[in-house]
DNA sequence: GATAGATATTTTAAGTGTCAAGTATTAGTA
DNA sequence: TACTAATACTTGACACTTAAAATATCTATC
């Protein structure tokens, strides 16, 4: 009793097949996330005249008082190389942040905030975590745990199935 | 018996305030909907020599046969009118769809896919959907709907606060 | 020490994205 | 009809993004 095609079970009882589930979710999860995030890039520009990329930088650098190599960002915010190097360059434009060259090995630096970087930061931080909290209103508690642990799960399946 | 801060009941008993929640909640889905983004992207790249954004124009032109404006393609899009001018340009290039002013209203030019355009698209659609469901095998039918539910809850708590 | 290969980063070219200003056209109105 | 305002779109300036090539430096080996 095979059934046509590459359907299965749940078909014929009237649920969509698994491949249109899935790409309907994933264009619900991308519709999420593209609206939060315009959200965020918008207040951002508004209130502090910065960019969503800029603030991912400092967020990197602020977990770490002692700095991060110019690869351990782009590693941390999984960007390319040279997407860091001009994000910073402008950082350092507005003496957020500096950039040392390693005198262990010179082909390497470290990346720091300064004490502007750290103080611009944290004023962007409150801000930025009230307007997500503000999006989330509605969620219930339990419905984040639900939500974070269904999105964990996705998380494995995705890193599981490298298409 | 108030509490400290902004924080509420669930505070006391052990859970986090919301806004932390909903801030890792935000990072988890910003994660899985680039880490799903960038696959796409490589995959159409591979296999297809395209980007999303040209896929995305042509998946929204395969629905209406009759065309769209540009301004009805940057809407359905998300994306600005000047984005959508680039992209479209770079699209008759390829002879993928034509640009038709319109007769009526000449300000105004209609978009449509040609038949390379029809043709190209639902090879690469095949594919997109086969990627996608493939990433996300490992959810079950009801863990894809339960997501989708708290996703659209979601939504709605987003749309309701406009921030 | 010289040289080959590996590594960290920058540079380059092309596409994507925004906003603001500009152009062309249409619609409304005195 | 002429003038004003609104509309549809394009252009220009800038930021972000990538992959690939180039640069600089280090490491290992002979």
């Amino acid at each position: 009793m095979a059934s046509a095609g590459s359907s299965t079970f749940s078909d014929r009882l009237g649920g969509a097949p698994h491949s249109k589930q899935s790409l309907r979710l994933w264009l619900k999860l991308l519709s999420c996330s593209m609206i939060v995030e315009k959200r965020l890039r918008a207040r951002l520009d508004a209130d502090f005249e910065t960019t969503l990329p800029r603030f991912d930088v400092l967020a990197a650098l602020e977990r770490r008082a002692q700095g991060l190599k110019m690869s351990e960002l782009s590693e941390s915010l999984m960007v390319s190389n040279g997407n860091v190097t001009g994000v910073v360059a402008r950082l350092i434009e507005d003496a957020l942040v500096t950039r040392t060259v390693d005198q262990e090995d010179r082909r390497s630096a470290t990346v720091r905030l300064t004490r502007k970087g750290r103080e611009a930061f944290s004023a962007m931080a409150a801000a930025h975590e009230g307007w997500v909290d503000e999006m989330f209103t509605d969620l219930s508690g339990s419905q984040c745990d639900e939500l974070m642990r269904l999105l964990t799960h996705l998380r494995h399946s995705i890193e599981a199935h490298p298409v």
